[in-house]
DNA sequence: GCAATATTATGACCCACGGTCAGAAGCGGG
DNA sequence: CCCGCTTCTGACCGTGGGTCATAATATTGC
């Protein structure tokens, strides 16, 4: 009776081994991506060589070309993630019952923070805005980059537009503007706080110091 | 009678020679470090080569080695020269008789012009910064930059401390921080000016941005 | 099972660049 | 004019990103 049980028609052969070879293929990806962010955080991005990568993935250094155009495209590859989960965690806070306030320092401390644990994200985007990187970088990845960018500030500009809308806010801040400077203010002082363990230019401590540049901003934006 | 002129006693040849050999040596090293500028301006740190700054200075490679150690610490000397026009600039600001308010955006928007009319100056400091580049770099070179760092933030921390005591200004804000925030705000917007002529990731006019960035910190830090 | 064929992996090789150094070139003193 | 000292040179080295002919492996057809 089990005989004539084709209620699935199976897909012909070729189609099988196609379907996994493709999920192979994205598990050498993987397996690239994780030696890569390993080392890139240990080691910084300079330093950390194709070799290396190679090695640590247990393959060969041609092969990883066969996975990522280059260096800096591996390396472009491993900030997107960390966008992602920046993103979800914005998204996130500004979906909850906060008041705007609370909402917005939690914004800008959860940016901070997640910078502040995961340096090498930071390094990387900071990386990718200054640096020749987007030169010979595939539009497709640069776009990415841009759209996130362009997402994150989005939450932040509709919170600034909110707290204008409920009076907490003066009328002449410009939500866009805003967001760009609380954006900007983060980064530069996490340049300096990712470099300032060994050079001690700042005394201090630091959460204290991020806690004090979104006050002063957001004094700046509140009506008197 | 004139024969006997001997009132100054000439220097030996000997002395002669030597200082103009100094001279000379300078004027060389001068001539490198000229050509060298240029070259960072225009194509960057990375794409710059050693034997393209010697081609321009019309020297080969091996005699910009006799007079600095390596790429980076020609690199860094460049910077100096920068810092010390911008702290003169910033202590003539500080000693003239400008009103408080004023005194500070002049300060913030002369160091913001100044890095944006010398874009490669700011790429420096701020690699010097992010960069591995201090690990194999002389201590001296270091200390200088972290030495002229601390005077431009400390030209801002005083004119707070006359904000807090002539009471425009709130006590409990805190002059050095006050400094680090607005150092790096400007970091941080300058960054992203400096790359956004191509991408585009901020509307709006600069200036304009630099200016509002400006008011909320000023803002902020006021009394109410 | 076995050859023919397609896919994936390899590492020797190329080139660019920062840095070195033995020897060349130039200058000054005697 | 020659010796010695300073300054300069460019061939050379090591490193590291990227390429590609070839090898290894897997898949298909018979």
């Amino acid at each position: 009776m089990a005989v004539y049980q084709k209620q699935k028609a199976r897909p012909p052969i070729k189609e099988i081994t196609q379907s996994r070879r493709e999920r192979e293929r994205l598990q050498r990806r993987e397996t690239i991506i994780n030696a890569a962010k390993e080392l890139f955080y240990e080691k910084g991005y300079q330093t950390t060589t194709m070799v290396d990568i190679a090695a640590a993935a247990e393959l060969s250094k041609g092969t990883l070309y066969l996975y990522f155009s280059g260096k800096d495209e591996l390396y472009i590859t491993i900030i997107l993630e960390g966008f992602k989960i920046i993103d979800d965690r914005l998204r996130e806070i500004s979906a909850s019952e906060m008041d705007l306030v609370t909402m917005g320092r939690s914004m800008f401390m959860a940016f901070v923070e997640f910078c502040l644990c995961n340096r090498e994200y930071f390094r990387v985007t900071q990386y990718f805005l200054s640096e020749t990187a987007r030169r010979n970088l595939p539009d497709e990845l640069v776009d990415s980059v841009s759209g996130y960018t362009t997402s994150l500030l989005g939450y932040v500009a509709d919170l600034v537009r909110d707290g204008i809308k409920s009076g907490l806010l003066r009328e002449d801040v410009d939500p866009p503007a805003f967001a760009v400077i609380a954006w900007r203010t983060a980064t530069g002082l996490l340049d300096l706080a990712l470099v300032n363990d060994a050079s001690g230019l700042v005394g201090g401590e630091y959460p204290e110091l991020f806690e004090r540049a979104f006050d002063l901003l957001l004094g700046g934006a509140m009506k008197k």
